[in-house]
DNA sequence: ACGATCATGGTACGTCTGTATCATGAAGGT
DNA sequence: ACCTTCATGATACAGACGTACCATGATCGT
């Protein structure tokens, strides 16, 4: 037989060819052929990695998924040593909009799959769905820690206000991703949220 | 000839079947011969009316956006006679969660036309882009209406504030989309943000 | 009443799609 | 050394898609 290759490898080479072509035309303008040519294979390739599409695409949304994860990890470690809960969730948060071309294309790819997911079964119960529920757990987690070491005004609903930032945080990346709003702009309006949270000091409003 | 009919009327039929389609579907599965059956017409009928698909998926846009605009409207005047700056902001931001299956379906195929529009240059510069601007204006005057009339806190930012709900009650109408969140507990974290912003009476906290 | 025009039907064409089939060289096990 | 097995190529197939073309009653203006 010829060189043995690390299915896996491939894979997921194909998997990011997949999620490049989306990224530039569009998730539902991309074909198995489209794919093929941007990983620099043969369609049968493609085939012999992933039978169907169907399994291409939901491969490749697993690995869209895993790859923002890693992005938002190494954003919170990026934050410093011992981040206090503000500047975790800061970073969480931050990392989750689109700014460079990176997590635009992750964005966008996204939202594809999440409309998809909306009338396509198969998608529907797919993983990735629960990632925004550890999120909401994670930042409600923070903000009472928060709340604890009277980082944060006495008033705070820990999870409201985790639903809230994680809402507002999708809503204004899809507007960024719209053209509507400026990542600056965007930042900025989720800067004044935390600093409403995480009063400083003693200061009651 | 035969009974001359009026082309306007028949083209909002076509794109409400469209519409219907989208919703139950998928806006990227819906085809020509999808809208026709739909409609109740033949294939000709719907190129007749609309020379190419693109052009139906335009009027089609403009017709989703305009029958959102009624809806959100109509809410607002059943909020009451002469509603306050607050009632008026909650019938909006309520007007745009997908609750039942009409606003349901504006929502997805919504999405649909705002993620198809990062790839697509034709529907990019659509006037439809501009209503969330035109809402983010509304509400910022609101809010700053209930500040002059002290019924907000002092401290508010107005604009900050518009951008804050807005983008809140878009991720949260996402994700009710997605099935993650139930209709209840996103107009429940509104209110919450609400009651925030319109403190009552002449509490400073 | 008649001819120009409008609304509609049917259908064919070319292209693109996902998938399946046939073929073949290259290297593993024994 | 041989035969199986794996990786890859080329291509064919059936269907769906958007669009174009041809046909034909119906009715309006005159």
């Amino acid at each position: 037989m010829p060189k043995r290759v690390d299915h896996e490898e491939r894979r997921t080479e194909i998997a990011e060819a997949l999620v490049r072509v989306a990224g530039r035309r569009g998730l539902h303008a991309v074909g198995m052929r489209d794919v093929a040519a941007e990983a620099g294979v043969s369609l049968r390739l493609v085939q012999y990695y992933f039978e169907t599409k169907e399994k291409l695409l939901l491969y490749g949304l697993q690995h869209l998924a895993a790859g923002f994860g890693e992005r938002v990890a190494a954003r919170v470690r990026a934050a410093g040593e011992n981040p206090g809960p503000r500047a975790t969730i800061e970073a969480m948060l931050l990392a989750s909009l689109p700014t460079d071309e990176g997590s635009r294309t992750f964005h966008l790819v996204h939202t594809s799959y999440a409309v998809l997911a909306v009338t396509d079964a198969a998608l529907a119960d797919q993983p990735f769905l629960k990632s925004p529920d550890a999120a909401e757990d994670a930042v409600t987690d923070l903000l009472q820690q928060a709340k604890d070491a009277h980082l944060a005004r006495p008033g705070t609903d820990a999870r409201v206000e985790a639903i809230s930032l994680l809402a507002m945080s999708a809503g204004l990346g899809t507007s960024i991703l719209a053209g509507q709003r400026s990542p600056e702009s965007a930042a900025a309006v989720l800067d004044a949220h935390l600093d409403r949270i995480f009063r400083d000091g003693g200061r009651n409003d």
